[in-house]
DNA sequence: AACATAGTTGTTACATTATAACATTACATA
DNA sequence: TATGTAATGTTATAATGTAACAACTATGTT
């Protein structure tokens, strides 16, 4: 399930958009990173961990559990995916260049991951950490339901 | 750790609570379910299912894995616990009676994890549902960071 | 009391998700 | 080319969670 009129589109932005960050800061994108990349770009929905290595078995003999976990491991480093943690599962991040709190609905149906950068939730998230004191580091929002294409079916 | 300067009543009212709402819905609240709730109501912090079961194993000699989940899946159905998606953990639910939308701040240093339920953080996420014509089912929302406590010292 | 029934627990086996530890290889650059 | 660092290969294992079937327990009905 894609969501989008032209996927490939969004799989070549978002490898390109990974070539240009790891140029900016010197890190090495690697075939093999790419090639998890790309699994994890081959549509919206998220992609469990043990799913990439079956695929990466079959052009890349060694491919063993950790190979796709330090891959993974890299790209979640330098925000070029996600992790779902309601879902054990990774999406490709959609917009790695300007990077702020963000959240996620998750279709039940046609498991089409959105990921929203809204200032007015992030806003209310930020307002009750502080009305409880609380310094917050790192949010996890998943918000899982039925997207608007699979509603008018 | 606790965060509260009672905790024995902390337990004690979940446990009563658990009592009422199964007596309420003819639920059957055997000594084993019992047992993984006060488990869990050790602390406030998050607890893993096997070291629930490492503590069950030390009294009832046929614990094993599924006694402990089945028993979360018990609490889990009907609102006396919570699970935390981002740490693979339990937390004994606040206010079982009365429950809506809530969200868990989790401290990284003492490990209190508080339950808010705060109408504005919710109203908050349904109006970002809304405005992406998504329809809402389920919503996890932690908060991980240091608590005021820890920031105090 | 005997029986039927549904729900709970026991038991074994296995599936899924993730990491540790150490060896080897590739890459940059001096 | 030597040398150090980062990346990958390799083996083993840890951590989290479920399937499937057998045995038991509580409860209500004949
Ligand atoms: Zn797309
Ligand atoms: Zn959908
Ligand atoms: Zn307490
Ligand atoms: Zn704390």
């Amino acid at each position: 399930m894609s969501a989008c009129g032209e996927h490939d589109a969004c799989t070549e932005r978002a490898l390109q958009w990974a070539e240009q960050i790891c140029q900016e800061q010197g890190l090495r994108f690697t075939t093999l990173r790419r090639r998890v990349l790309e699994i994890i770009w081959a549509d919206h929905a998220p992609t469990k961990a043990y799913d990439i290595l079956a695929q990466l078995e079959q052009e890349h003999a060694s491919a063993k559990p950790p190979t796709v976990y330090r891959a993974l491991h890299f790209l979640l480093e330098h925000k070029l995916i996600h992790k779902l943690d309601s879902q054990n599962a990774y999406v490709g991040c959609s917009h790695p260049l300007e990077h702020e709190a963000c959240y996620f609905l998750i279709c039940k149906r046609c498991h089409v991951v959105v990921e929203c950068c809204g200032r007015a939730l992030d806003q209310a998230i930020s307002d009750s950490a502080i009305a409880h004191n609380f310094s917050r580091q790192k949010t996890t929002l998943e918000i899982s339901g039925e997207c608007e294409a699979c509603l008018q079916q």
